[in-house]
DNA sequence: TATGAATGAGGGTTCATTCAT
DNA sequence: TATGAATGAACCCTCATTCAT
C-alpha cells in the first residue's frame, strides 16, 4: 500500500520533471527535488533511471488512455468528440503528460528498453484512435474511403506534433484555434452523416 | 582545409549524431567520433555545444527548406505535390534531417537560445506550408472553408510527428502507406478542382 | 563523517596542496589526492574551486590570526615579542600557511572574489600588526616618529616576502638569521625604552 | 637581428600578460593576444612555455637590475637614494615588472627550472641591495650594528611584498606613503652620518 | 525504508603543442 | 619564419549509483 504510493510519487515527479526541464535535465537529483524526496529513494523502487523512464512511459500512457476511453466512451457525434478531446487535451497540456511523452520518445533513441515501451504505448493509442474513428464513420460513405489504420497513425502523430510545436510557439501553433477548426469540420461531417 | 568546409563537416556530424543517438547522447566526443575529427575542433568553430546545436538547427532547416522550395516550385496539382513530397521525405528520413530536428525540439526545453532558433525555423516551414496550400486551393471552393494558418501548422506538426513515430515503429506508422493514402485523396481533390 | 569535519579536511588539503604544489597545480584532483578523498566531494561542499579558494583564504587566515593573537596577547617587551613570533613563524612555515597565502595572493590576479577575500584578510593582519606596534611604542619617543600604519603594512609585506624568498633559497633568505638580527635590535629597543 | 627583436616582443608580451592576468591565465594564446602574434611563433623561439617563463624571469630581472644600477650608481646620500628608488619603483609598477616577478615566484613552486632561474635572479638583487647598503653605511657607526646580508634580504623581500599587497589594496598598502616615511627616516640618517 | 554523504565515470571545455601551408 | 587549424591530454564539474547510518 504505502509502497505503491511512494512509487507513484516518484513517477509523478518524473513526469513533471520531464515536462518542465526536458529529458537531458531530468536527473535523479532533479526528480527528487521536484518530488521532495531524497535521490536515493528512487533506487528502492527502480533499478536505475532507465527503468524509471520505462515505468514513467507506461504509467503516464495508461493513466491518460484510461481517461480518454472513459470520456469518449459513448460518444458518437463528431462535434461532441471534438469537444471532449478539447478538454482532455487541456488536461494533458496542464499536467505535462504529452510533453513528458515527447521527451521520452526523443529519449527512446538512446535506450532500447524505453523504445520498446514507448512503441507498445503508441500502438495502444493508435488502436484507440482507430476504434474511435470506426465508431464515427462506420455506416457512412467515409468508411469505404478512409484507410483507418493510416488515419489513426496520422492523428496520433499530429496530436504529438501539435503539442510539441505549441510548446515552442503558441502563436504559430495554437491548439485552441485548431480545435475550433476541427469543430467546424466536425459539424459539417455530422450534417453529412446519415442517422 | 578551408574553414567553411570543416564547419560544415561538424554540422553534418551533429545532424547524424542527433538522428542516430538522440540528443542526450550527442556529446562532443560522440559528434567527433561520427565526423572523424578531434573533440577539440568543435570549440574552434563554435563557442559551446549549445551554439553548435543552434547552428545545426538553422543549417539543417535552411538546407532542406531550400530543397523543398526548389522541388515544389511550379507544382500545382495535388497528386504531383504528394509525389514530390514523398521523394523529399525519403531524403529527409535517409539523411536523418527530421529526426535531428525532433531531437532539437525536445532539447529546446533545455536551452532558451535553441528554442528561439527552432521557433524561427518552424515558423518558416509553416509559412512554406501555408503558401503551398494557398497555391493548391486558391480559386477552388476549399479556399473559403479551410483555415490555412491552422492547416499549415497541423501539416508541419503531423510531418514531424509521423517521422517521430515511424522511427519508433515503421509497421504501425508507415510513411509509405500514408503517402499512398494521401495520393488517393489528392487524386480526388484534383478531380473536384476546376481547371 | 560529520559535515563540518569533511569540510575542514578539504580546506586543510587545499592549504597543503597550495603550499606544496603552487596555485597552478592545485587542481581538484591534486587536492583530492592530498586529502585522500574523491574529487567529487569538493563540489559537495563548495560550489566550485574558486569558492574553495576563497574559503581556504579565510580559513587559514582566521586560524593563524587567532593563534598569533593568543600568543602575543600579554607581551610588551620587544625581545619577548620577537621570540614568540619566531615560534609562530616556524609553525607557519611547517604547516605551509604563508606559502598557501602567497599562492592565493598571486591567484587573486585571476579571481575577483578571491581578491576581495584576501584583501579583507590582509587588512586584519595589518590591523593586528598596527595594534601590536602600538603596544610596543606607545609611551616611548618612537611613538612620535613612527608612522604606524605604514610600518604595519611594511611588516606584513616583509613577512610575506621573506617566506616567499626563503622557500626559494633558504641560504640567501634565512628566517632564523633574520629573527636573530631582529632579536638584537629588539634588545636595543627594550634598553632604550622607559619602564 | 630580426630574430632577437621578435624574441623580445614575446618576452615583453609575457611580462605584460603575467602582470595583468596572473600566471594561471598566462597561456600561449593569451601571450600571443597581448603581443599581437600567432601562438605558434612562441615555439620558434622557445621550446615550451616553461622555457619562456624562465627566459622571462631572466629578461625582466636583468633589464631592471641594469636600470637600478645605472640610476643608483653615484648616489651616496640616503635621501637621494630613496628619491631614485621612488622613481624606479614607479616604473616597475607601471610596466608590471614586479607583478610579473611575483607571479613567477609563485609559479616557481610548479617548475624546478623556473625556481632555479628565479633563485639566481633574487640572489643578484640581494647582492645589489647589499652593496648599496654598504655604500651607505660604511664608515658610519651603523656598519658595526647592521647585519648587511640579512638587511639586504629583508629589503628585497619587503619590496616584493609591498608590490604584492599594494596591488591588492592600495589604500592599505600605499607605496607612496611608504616612500614618504622612508624619506623622513633617510633624512634623519643623513643628518646623523659623518661626512 | 529513507537519508544524504561519498565515489568515480564521464562530459564540456581549454590549452600546450604540432604541423601543413 | 609565420600562420592558424588541428590534436589530445587534462581540467572542472555533474551525476548515476552505492552505502553507512
Amino acid at each position: 500500500m504505502k509502497r505503491a504510493e511512494t512509487r507513484q510519487r516518484i513517477l509523478r515527479a518524473a513526469v513533471r520533471t520531464l515536462a518542465e526541464h526536458g529529458y537531458a535535465d531530468t536527473t535523479a537529483r532533479a526528480i527528487a527535488a521536484t518530488g521532495g524526496f531524497a535521490p536515493g529513494v528512487i533506487y528502492y523502487y527502480f533499478a536505475d533511471l532507465d527503468e524509471l523512464f520505462v515505468a514513467t512511459a507506461r504509467f503516464t500512457s495508461q493513466a491518460r488512455l484510461a481517461r480518454y476511453r472513459a470520456e469518449t466512451d459513448g460518444v458518437t457525434g463528431a462535434v461532441e468528440l471534438v469537444g471532449r478531446l478539447r478538454v482532455l487535451y487541456r488536461e494533458d497540456a496542464a499536467e505535462g503528460h504529452i510533453a513528458a511523452v515527447q521527451e521520452l520518445i526523443a529519449a527512446a533513441n538512446t535506450s532500447a528498453r524505453l523504445a520498446g515501451e514507448v512503441r507498445a504505448s503508441t500502438a495502444e493509442w493508435q488502436d484507440f484512435a482507430a476504434s474511435t474513428i470506426h465508431r464515427l464513420i462506420d455506416g457512412t460513405p467515409f468508411a469505404a474511403l478512409l484507410p483507418v489504420r493510416e488515419a489513426a497513425a496520422a492523428v496520433v502523430a499530429a496530436y504529438l506534433g501539435i503539442e510539441m510545436l505549441s510548446h515552442l510557439d503558441a502563436n504559430r501553433t495554437n491548439p485552441a484555434a485548431m480545435f475550433d477548426a476541427a469543430e467546424r469540420a466536425a459539424a459539417m461531417f455530422d450534417t453529412l452523416r446519415p442517422r
